[in-house]
DNA sequence: GTCTATAGCGAGATAGAC
DNA sequence: GTCTATCTCGCTATAGAC
């Protein structure tokens, strides 16, 4: 898969007289400060003068460009979730195409559901291993749990599609379990917590997200695939 | 199942003459309130006052009791701990010793795993539900990470030691692997967002717990099963 | 656009009264 | 043991200077 770009980039290029404008750079800065703090402690475990002190940027500029700590944080959940999400949805109607009238496989599906997500752990770039540190601390909060439906939906409507067209027997119920199962333990993945590598004594070596994601996809097309069976 | 014993009545048994002792209601209250306004917003997004609000209660009385607000976060957290792993151990020795020589079956495993859990969730006590997504919470946030490994690592040992007995055949790295994808499972589970209803149009119940775990358990004892056969 | 200074508030914790 | 009062600190946010 092509790495996923650059989600940080100013979407227009910088004037050549950057007079009056906002600075790109310290908003980026602020952005992946925030991205990482919050990544790690959560929304009300991090203060915008720590964010800002780790930018190198005056304290009053996160509130000036985004408004408020929670504009800020809204921000960063959504900057990389466009990316993320156009990849993932792109290879699920990838797949669909290729396999013409035929079923899809239901491994290719979940692979291409996964594959961003797999690469931005696997990227050699920290904002993006932070950006799913952050997703996973979203997903398991009562409280922010409605930015997950605003960016997420559209994406697992287009994946159950698909998945119902590789597994036409399959009760739609049964779908949903199955994907509710399944996105658990992506989730718990993306938290890239550690906790695997010291239960195993080193036998598990979980930094390794292409060997993590593997294991998952492997696990969940035979799971899936035997849902049909009932 | 039995249903759990009340984790929150006190371990000794009030003096007639509760002179100068600290009150045992009081006390449960604070914990109660901690564990539900901590298992909604986290650590750091409750203050001591809320709780002590919430409780019925001085505000000076939290710290007096455990010491800081973090000792009370440690206090809720150890509190169910030791009553649910306690449920949870003895449900899986049960299983090993009922096989005797034999092998025991996965899916009896997997069930005593996680069948206090699930009355934990299904309880009618809200505490129960409450500690449900508070240990979700934990579980995936890098900060606290350490907290399940403290209270949960015994217990998980536990579990695969009569995986190992269940399926000989079995790679210790691929147990390992998919224990890490049936946790995460899990505790998406026990955060009991209700993202899954709202996703499928109410074709999914998510409050029915029972319901819940029992995909939970067949989905994964087919999987364990599998393993042992690659 | 950026930075300084500060308003205004509420936090965690505790000394001392009861 | 419980409660009152308060200390001290740091927070978000913003008005106004540059």
């Amino acid at each position: 898969m092509a790495p996923l770009p650059d989600a940080s980039a100013p979407t227009e290029a910088a004037p050549a007289k950057a007079a009056q404008k906002v600075s790109p750079q310290r908003r980026k800065r602020v952005l992946d400060a925030a991205e990482e703090l919050f990544s790690q402690r959560g929304f009300y475990g991090v203060t915008v003068r720590q964010v800002a002190e780790m930018a190198k940027v005056d304290v009053a500029l996160p509130n000036y460009y985004f408004g408020s700590k929670r504009g800020l944080f809204d921000a960063v959940f959504h900057r990389r979730a466009e990316v993320l999400n156009r990849a993932r949805g792109d290879g699920i109607d990838a797949v669909v195409v290729t396999a013409g009238t035929a079923r899809p496989k239901v491994e290719a599906i979940l692979d291409a559901f996964i594959a961003p997500v797999r690469e931005a752990q696997a990227s050699s770039d920290p904002g993006w291993r932070n950006y799913c540190r952050l997703v996973a601390q979203v997903n398991s909060s009562a409280e922010f749990a409605e930015m997950m439906s605003t960016h997420f939906d559209d994406l697992i409507e287009k994946l159950l599609r698909a998945l119902r067209l590789a597994l036409p027997q399959a009760k739609d119920t049964e779908l949903y379990w199955a994907y509710h199962l399944l996105t658990g333990a992506l989730t718990l993945t993306m938290a890239n917590t550690g906790r695997i590598d010291r239960l195993s004594h080193g036998k598990v070596h979980s930094e390794n997200a292409r060997d993590a994601y593997s294991h998952l996809v492997t696990f969940f097309a035979r799971g899936f695939t035997e849902i049909a069976n009932d």
